[in-house]
DNA sequence: CTTCATTTGCACAGTGCTGTGCAATCTCGT
DNA sequence: ACGAGATTGCACAGCACTGTGCAAATGAAG
């Protein structure tokens, strides 16, 4: 993107933006972002060309959207931040019991399930920022703090401290997500499933988790 | 090492290892072994030049000693295979009771948890080689038929099929090994406190499982 | 001190990726 | 059918890594 023609492109889309109507480039962009999810999710070192080519496109039509991979993955890793924030932030807004809070807002990030797992899985190689895991934070800081609660309350049980207890549901979460991606857990019920396991593995009574996540998803 | 003088040196190591002695290349090449494990858990696509200078050697000399990249990630995770298989079915063996059974391996599994650590890690990439979760099918296998018994006599309880939730009992360690590293969890404690989240992710009462563990690390 | 195994240093070819430049081409709206 | 915006095709430089060959240095053990 240091051709003149490119920055010139950028300028025009601007444009088109501020009207309704989304240009040529502005859907072309969408589908490079769209199938470089996919892409990445399949192997999270896929090359700009194969992620070119899987969006249909010759690699240099990449580099006129974004001016480098690490542009690229940034911006699909911000929008997948702000999705998850979003998704569990909605989760357990006005909630005050830490169980109910940690399966509502385990249901609402299973929603974006696949924007999750890519951010886990790009956190978990060293190489693909370690950025990420920080971005991160909030979510976790959150979800550490709901799983606080609810151990100070009693309603969960664990020996663990309430930070470890958060890696422990994230990598569940990554699991269930792994599991439906292999079939062995059908989609339909995947999401009150991770719930329930969710809650039973805070500590809370299998019957208890059960019961409470069978009344959120009446 | 297609050289004829590498060929030789496998001779003449060959030759030393019938013998109690091993020898300077013996010694070597177990160091660098060593250190790979340790290289690969910090970044899982460390060349070998980065190996090769952790390990105070030259990377020439690392193709001395494996004769590819691949040869050497391989021998290091057979290694890695067999002792999480044989530290599984340690825990397990001659026991009934499927929580008992569970919390035991979980307990063997954890003392040797840097291999596994690797293995999950290098599994979860996609690159490189899917071959790892074949070989660890057989410890996933015996770890889910532990899970059915327990589901079937109701020892158990989750909404999730036995396989599923070996998916999840692998991911918890994952997520416990990593606490440990990041500090938010005492190394000490982190045996039992890894068997008792195992059991209660699987559906034990909290109580129950804090119990079992306790008498187990008498 | 000699000998043999081992390690080193360097040079090299091969591969696959990133990012860039530029001219040709396509595809719209108008 | 015109022209701006977008895409393509190729060519290139650069980088990092893998594997290999060979001659020289090092080390240990006799």
């Amino acid at each position: 993107m240091t051709t003149g023609q490119e920055v010139a492109r950028r300028a025009g889309r601007m444009a088109a933006m501020t009207t309704g109507n989304p240009s040529r480039a502005d859907v072309n962009r969408r589908r490079i972002l769209d199938v470089a999810l996919a892409e990445l999710l399949r192997d999270p070192d896929a090359s700009m060309d194969q992620i070119a080519r899987a969006a249909g496109v010759v690699r240099r039509t990449v580099y006129g959207h974004f001016p480098s991979r690490e542009a690229l993955v940034g911006t699909l890793t911000d929008e997948a931040v702000a999705a998850v924030a979003a998704a569990h932030a909605a989760g357990r807004e006005g909630v005050v019991d830490p169980a109910e809070s940690l399966a509502r807002s385990t249901l609402a990030v299973w929603e974006i399930a696949d924007r999750y797992r890519l951010l886990v899985a790009l956190a978990q190689r060293s190489v693909t920022m370690q950025g990420i895991r920080e971005r991160l934070t909030p979510v976790r800081e959150a979800c550490a703090e709901i799983l606080r609660r609810g151990l100070e309350q009693g309603v969960f049980a664990s020996p663990l401290p309430p930070y470890a207890l958060a890696y422990v549901h994230e990598q569940t979460l990554f699991a269930l997500m792994e599991a439906v991606n292999d079939d062995l857990l059908a989609a339909e019920e995947a999401g009150s499933s991770a719930a329930v396991t969710m809650l039973t593995a805070a500590g809370v009574p299998a019957s208890r988790a059960t019961e409470l996540v069978a009344k959120l998803s009446d």
